[in-house]
DNA sequence: CGGGGCCTTGACAGTTGTCAAAATTGGTGG
DNA sequence: CCACCAATTTTGACAACTGTCAAGGCCCCG
C-alpha cells in the first residue's frame, strides 16, 4: 500500500491534522487517498474527479485496544489496511459473542449507521492499522460521484450477504464441519491477501473460535483434532497447514435443521471428505463420521 | 395505508403504467407517496421537496410467490406493506434456510446491491402487498434530500444490525430459550403493528421456525409443548397465546458457546423465567430445566 | 525457573437429532 | 354432508452429538 506521509498544505481542515500528529507523534500521521483505499478494496472507479485525492487519516492499535465501543457514537467507517481483529457483540450479562474477525480490506463500522451508535464492538487482535473514514465526508465524496456512491452501498450490502452465509453455516452444520469451513475460508482469506493458503497462524483463541462458530472452545479443540488425524490439515497451537484443500472444503456434513423441501429425494448421499488415511501419531479422538471416512 | 388509485397523469412513465396496469387489471394499480412509505417506515423525513410525492407502485403476491430469486438481477429495493413472508437461502444441494420472516414496514433486496444480483430469496406465506422501489429512482431522490439519503443508509444498516442479533440468539441459546426468543419477538412485532400481542398467528410451519433457529422441527414442536406445560404460553397448532410475557422473555438459556471473558466470575444464576405451576393437562414432555422451575 | 494462559484430551451427562407412529387439520370429491 | 387424503403437528424411544468438568501439557513472559 503507498502511504502519504501527512503534508499539512495538503489538507484543508489543518488544526485537527495537527492536534492527531500530536497524538502519534512517535512515528507521524500516515494518510491514504480515495484511490488507495479504492486499490485496497479491490475497486476500481473510473472517475477523474479531484476527490480522489481526498486523504484519510490512519488510526494504529495495539492488542486488546477497541476501535470502538457498544455505545460509543457512529461518526466513521473504517477500513483495516493491515493487522487482525474481532467485531464482538456484548449481551447483558457480559457474555461476549464474536461475530467476525475482519482483516485487511475489510469494512468496520457500518453497524452505528442505524441508529448513530455503535451495537457491538471491535477489538485489535494484533497490532494493526486502520483508516478512518468519517461517515459525512464519504456521503460528500458519494455526492460528486454516483460510481463511488453505489460502491459504498454495495460494500454495506456486502456485510449484510456475509452474515447470511454466516446465519446458514451456523444452523445447519455439524461442528466438525463448522471447524473445517471456517478454516478453508481463513486459508481463502489469506490466500487472497497474499499469504499462503496453505499455511497460516490463527490470531484467535480457541475460545474466540467457538464463540464465534456456536461452540465451545473444547469441541473446536476436538475438531481440529479429527482433521489432523484424517491427514486433512496439520494443526501445532495455533500454527494450522493444509495438506488437503478440497477434503477440507467439501466437508459439509448437515444438521437436521437445513430443511430440505426440494423436490429431490433425500437419496443422495452427501459431498463429503474422501480422507483416506488417518497419521497414527497424536489425537486418538475420531467422530464417528470421521473414523468412517478413515476407513474407507 | 393510504393507497392512491394510479392516475395515469400523475406520473411521469405513463408507458410504464400503462403496461404494468394491464398486468393487473383485475383489481387496479395501487401506488404510494414517498411520504406514504416514510410513515410505514416509522420515518419523519423533515422536507418539503416534491419528492415526498414520487409514486412507487404495489405489487401483490399470493402464497408461495416469490417476490424475488436467487440469481436475479437485483433492480429494486421493497417495501412490506401487508402480508407475511419469509426470506430463505438456497444451499448447492437444494436444502433451504430460513434467514428471516418480513412482514408490514419491513425491507425486502438489500442483499442484492452487493453484487447487482440477488444472493437469497422471498416468498410469500400469506396474501401481500409490496411496494417496489426502483434502487437508481431511490439513489436519485437521495440527492435531492440528504435526510432521506441518510434514512435509506440507516434502513440497510439496521439489517445489519438485525442479523447480528440473529447470530448471537442461534449461537449461544439453548433449544427452549431460541423458541421463546421467537416467540417474543413475533409477539412485539405483531404488537407493533397494531394487533394483539398477547395471542397471534403463526403464518410459517414448525419446520420453517426450525429452519430459522437452526433446530429440527420436532425441537421446536417440543419446545412450544414445554412452554405450554409450564404454564407461559398456550399453544393449538399456529395458534399462539401468551399468557406471562414477562416469564417468556426472561427465558434466555445460555449455551457453552457464549464465551464469558468478563471479569464477572460466572456466579450468579441466570435470569430465568419464574414459571410457577404446570397446567395438568396435555404435553407430558418436560426438559430438566423446565421440570426444575415448575417445580420451584 | 515459576506462573498463568491456552490448548488438548478424557469421562460423563444433558441436549438435540433421527426415526417412527399417531393425532389434528384442511381441503377435495363422492 | 361425509369420507378420505395429504400435509402438518405432536409425541415417544433411542442414538449421536456436544457441552461440562477435570486434569495434564505446552508455551510465553516475567
Amino acid at each position: 500500500m503507498s502511504y502519504n506521509e501527512a503534508s499539512i498544505t495538503e489538507v484543508s481542515h489543518s488544526n485537527k491534522t495537527i492536534m492527531r500528529r500530536a497524538m502519534h507523534s512517535e512515528r507521524g500521521t500516515y494518510w491514504s487517498s480515495l484511490a488507495d483505499i479504492c486499490r485496497l478494496l479491490g475497486l476500481n472507479i473510473n472517475t477523474q474527479a479531484q476527490s480522489l485525492e481526498a486523504l484519510f487519516q490512519h488510526r494504529r492499535f495495539r492488542p486488546e485496544q477497541h476501535i470502538y465501543q457498544v455505545g460509543q457514537t457512529f461518526e466513521a467507517l473504517y477500513i483495516v489496511n493491515s493487522g487482525f481483529l474481532k467485531t464482538v457483540m456484548i449481551d447483558g450479562e457480559g457474555n461476549e459473542r464474536v461475530l467476525n474477525f475482519p482483516m485487511k480490506g475489510d469494512l468496520l463500522g457500518s453497524d452505528g449507521i442505524s441508529k448513530d451508535q455503535h451495537s457491538c464492538e471491535v477489538v485489535a487482535l494484533t497490532d494493526c492499522d486502520v483508516i478512518v473514514i468519517p461517515f459525512h465526508q464519504l456521503l460528500a465524496l458519494g455526492h460528486s460521484c454516483n460510481e463511488l456512491e453505489h460502491a459504498i452501498y454495495r460494500l454495506v450490502s456486502h456485510e449484510i450477504v456475509r452474515e447470511h452465509a454466516n446465519l446458514v453455516t451456523l444452523g445447519s452444520l455439524h461442528s466438525d464441519a463448522r471447524v473445517a469451513h471456517f478454516l478453508s475460508v481463513q486459508a481463502q482469506r489469506h490466500a487472497a491477501l497474499g499469504f499462503s493458503s496453505r499455511s497460516f497462524l490463527l490470531r484467535m483463541t480457541r475460545r474466540e473460535i467457538g464463540s464465534y462458530l456456536g461452540l465451545t472452545l473444547e469441541t473446536v479443540s476436538r475438531a481440529m483434532s479429527s482433521l489432523d488425524a484424517a491427514g486433512i490439515i496439520s494443526v501445532n497451537q495455533r500454527d494450522i497447514e493444509i495438506l488437503k484443500p478440497e477434503a477440507l472444503h467439501s466437508i459439509n456434513r448437515l444438521n437436521g435443521a437445513s430443511a430440505q423441501n426440494s423436490p429431490f429425494p433425500k437419496s443422495d448421499k452427501p459431498i463429503t471428505a474422501p480422507a483416506k488415511q488417518g497419521r497414527p501419531g497424536k489425537a486418538k479422538v475420531l467422530t464417528h463420521w470421521v473414523e468412517q471416512r478413515v476407513a474407507a
